[in-house]
DNA sequence: ATTATCTATAGATCTATAGATAATGC
DNA sequence: ATTATCTATAGATCTATAGATAATGC
């Protein structure tokens, strides 16, 4: 995510037909109540209350639909972090950025995965998008290359806590700021 | 994969059939060649010179052919992580894990993608073998939870890596460079 | 007029089981 | 005797297109 040049850029627009909103809020629903996986035409249709050619007048294919849903995970997520570093507050913006980072992500784990695992559709994806959703590692760091190292960071944490890969006994509050500690000063 | 214990339990056994054990390395093959979609009974079958359903023979379902891929390859990984600290070298132990961490998942990216994403079998693994894997991170760095830590980093970087996720300009190296600066000290 | 929806259906796969037959190991 | 393989097939989905019909917006 984040980008090697110093600007971030600003928050970017999005055109959408208002059934089209509703199609995809539906998506969202049935991906982050029942992962990836439950989503089909079919079942979005189903509860959409449609049957499932009428999506196609909204959406040109499948694809489609997931990029819509992966542009706004990652507005999403801009949004929690860009909030997270504006709030004043006595933390240091490393562990304000990390805590947000992870809170935005184990909230909606199905849709954190959909966004972030597997190659991006850049080529579909609103341009600006993803440098603005990742400008506030390099705000935290003042670095490019230790704002990319610090999103690898907070990226294996959270998806390896959703997935379920730590030990069981993990105590990962504790290695959060083992993580932040070696990243802060 | 860290785990919490102290203690790095010795490497783990194995046992398959002869005949199994070739099936696993055509699936392997298919799957680094072609990716985890390209793996179906069918067309392993088919590499094998056999019918698909003489699979079963072997193994009782496709769920339990890709556990035997996960295990080979965290045993990979973990023999080289291994190797990697045990080698003598000039080099700081961090850096030495990390560079071979890198190594080995950027050398295989669709057997380390089958084998890190998503839920992990834990039921089915054999048993030591995730701790095994783990142990060289907190050999580096002498704490449970900085081993976390930097497995995460490590784990992010790779599959961000793989997935081509880091923006086309971005120069790798030095984020490496930067994670291994902030975990080692 | 235009847009949203419907029915019907093509076309493509997959995993896995049942039961028969060939090959192999004592 | 036992193991590996085969054929045949059940059973379950999915995405997407074609063409007709109903609903909506000027």
């Amino acid at each position: 995510m984040p980008a090697d040049r110093l600007i971030p850029p600003p928050p970017p627009p999005s055109a959408r037909s208002p059934r089209a909103v509703e199609v995809v809020a539906a998506a969202a629903q049935i991906v982050e109540a029942e992962g990836t996986d439950a989503l089909t035409m079919r079942r979005l249709a189903e509860d959409l209350g449609i049957r499932a050619p009428s999506l196609y007048k909204h959406f040109p294919d499948k694809a489609a639909l997931e990029v819509a849903l992966v542009e706004d995970a990652l507005l999403d997520m801009g949004a929690a972090l860009h909030e997270a570093l504006a709030r004043p507050g006595r933390r240091q913006p490393v562990a304000s950025l990390l805590a947000a980072y992870r809170r935005q992500g184990v909230q909606h784990p199905n849709l954190y995965r959909l966004a972030t695992a597997g190659p991006l559709a850049r080529a579909h994806l609103a341009p600006g998008v993803e440098d603005w959703a990742g400008a506030p590692f390099y705000l935290a760091t003042g670095d490019p290359h230790r704002a990319q190292a610090l999103f690898a960071f907070a990226h294996g944490m959270v998806i390896l806590e959703i997935d379920e890969r730590f030990p069981p006994a993990s105590e990962l509050d504790r290695t959060w700021r083992a993580g932040a500690a070696a990243f802060a000063r």
